[in-house]
DNA sequence: ATTGTGCTAAATCGACCCCT
DNA sequence: AGGGGTCGATTTAGCACAAT
């Protein structure tokens, strides 16, 4: 439970009077501090909706209390720092962060002219100047804190939790000079005696991708679970859950190029049962109503939504879902897979705890720029898992002094 | 109030480079 | 050798402002 400090008021973050002090304070421009610590990191207040939220300042979340609600692992263990400032402009007054995105969100061209050389630069590329698709769903997936997980949400969280949240983050987005979340299309959970409504409000919600008269097709982004892919009578279709009787086509290139640069994300994906592909897609709809898919990246997450690249951490996203305290995954945006990054941060008391997984092909360059990452962040603790030396380490625990490496 | 003009930003095109 | 991917240059669209 966080408590704030509200100009000389102190307010615990459930009191009944919680809205109008927020709602007072928002109009009078007062910054609130958060109590987990002292001097308490300054944070600001965002309307949501008819609700007044207290949310971190961008890049403070390691300042907060380990404990605390809104401690955030710092950025620069993960892809997100190099992008911060670049690809990602925050507004620290009102919290909005500016995206810069390396594809495109409108068409001019004929409808059937498939991009030449414009295909979907993804986890290979590291461009810190701009998101590629993938980046972009990170980012999203970062600030819907569905990287973020205990065993208490243990079978709570369902896709209209995910959809509600990715929805809620990007509102706080804007893409190319317009909201993100006017652009961003996350389907409804299905329900079959619903069918006619959600249709209604998908049709609704498209709006804006049927193609103009004259001048560029908008595009849309489409987050949403993958159901499968299959053939279509030209080139290939992607079918997304809680889409019944609709369907995303993709011509060939694309598809080709997808399962080659995403082939250990569809294998992983094939692997397991319980875990989930994600997609994200920019799309327009061609005149006769049919869905055509421009640019399209994946992404796999275990059951519980949490994403992994590999293996490895998958075992890791295994163990931390039984445990109760707080982990945050990492995640790479447009990191490459040879540099060294923190897999996970372990919330527990006295200090959080960096995981780190090494990948068995790991050369000598690689443990020290990790020995060096791990070294530049002495206020936390590190857990080593290498995966060239054999089975996963027990995870620290509690109390635990300095854990093995 | 409407239309014209200038500016900015984004998309596209073409050339080059790298990796397979 | 070929297909992608990247980078830089060019063109275009959209917006804001201004003038009639």
């Amino acid at each position: 439970m966080r408590r704030f400090s509200l100009a000389d008021q102190v307010i615990e973050e459930a009191a009944p009077d919680l809205q109008d002090a927020l709602a007072d304070a928002y109009r009078r421009k007062v910054r609130p501090l958060c109590l987990c610590k002292e001097p308490g990191p300054a944070m600001y207040i965002a309307q949501v909706g008819d609700q007044y939220v207290v949310k971190r300042m961008p890049l403070s979340g390691g300042g907060h209390d380990p404990s605390c609600f809104s401690y955030e692992p710092p950025d620069e263990l993960s892809g997100l720092g190099v992008l911060m400032g670049s690809a990602i402009q925050v507004d620290s007054e009102s919290g909005m962060a500016a995206l810069k995105l390396d594809f495109s969100l409108s068409k001019v061209g004929a409808r059937s002219a498939p991009p030449v050389g414009a295909g979907g630069s993804d986890s290979v590329a590291g461009d810190t100047k701009k998101l590629s698709p993938r980046g972009l769903l990170h980012y999203l997936w970062h600030e819907a804190e569905l990287n973020v997980w205990t065993s208490r949400w243990a079978g709570k969280r369902h896709w209209w939790n995910i959809r509600w949240h990715l929805i809620e983050a990007a509102r706080q987005m804007t893409v190319k000079g317009g909201p993100l979340s006017d652009i961003l299309f996350v389907p409804e959970p299905f329900r079959s005696p619903d069918k006619t409504a959600i249709e209604q409000r998908r049709a609704e919600a498209l709006a804006s991708a049927v193609p103009p008269k004259s001048g560029p097709r908008k595009l849309m982004i489409l987050v949403g679970e993958v159901k499968e892919f299959g053939v279509a009578r030209s080139g290939h279709k992607l079918v997304v859950k809680h889409m019944p009787g609709f369907v995303f086509l993709l011509d060939d290139g694309l598809y080709r190029r997808l399962q080659t640069r995403f082939e250990p994300e569809m294998a992983l994906w094939g692997a397991d049962e319980a875990s989930h592909l994600i997609a994200i897609a920019t799309f327009g709809l061609t005149p006769a109503g049919l869905a055509v898919i421009e640019e399209m990246a994946v992404m796999v997450v275990a059951e519980n939504w949490v994403p992994y690249e590999s293996a490895y951490e998958k075992k890791l996203l295994d163990a931390l879902a039984r445990v109760r305290e707080r982990s945050v995954k990492s995640l790479r945006y447009s990191l490459p897979l040879d540099k060294p990054a923190v897999a996970a941060m372990l919330q527990i008391p006295p200090r959080p705890v960096g995981l780190y997984v090494v990948p068995p092909s790991s050369d000598h360059a690689y443990e020290e720029t990790l020995g060096e990452l791990i070294a530049s962040r002495p206020e936390f603790d590190s857990w080593i898992w290498r995966t060239a030396d054999g089975e996963m380490p027990p995870l620290p625990v509690r109390q635990d002094r300095v854990p093995v490496t």
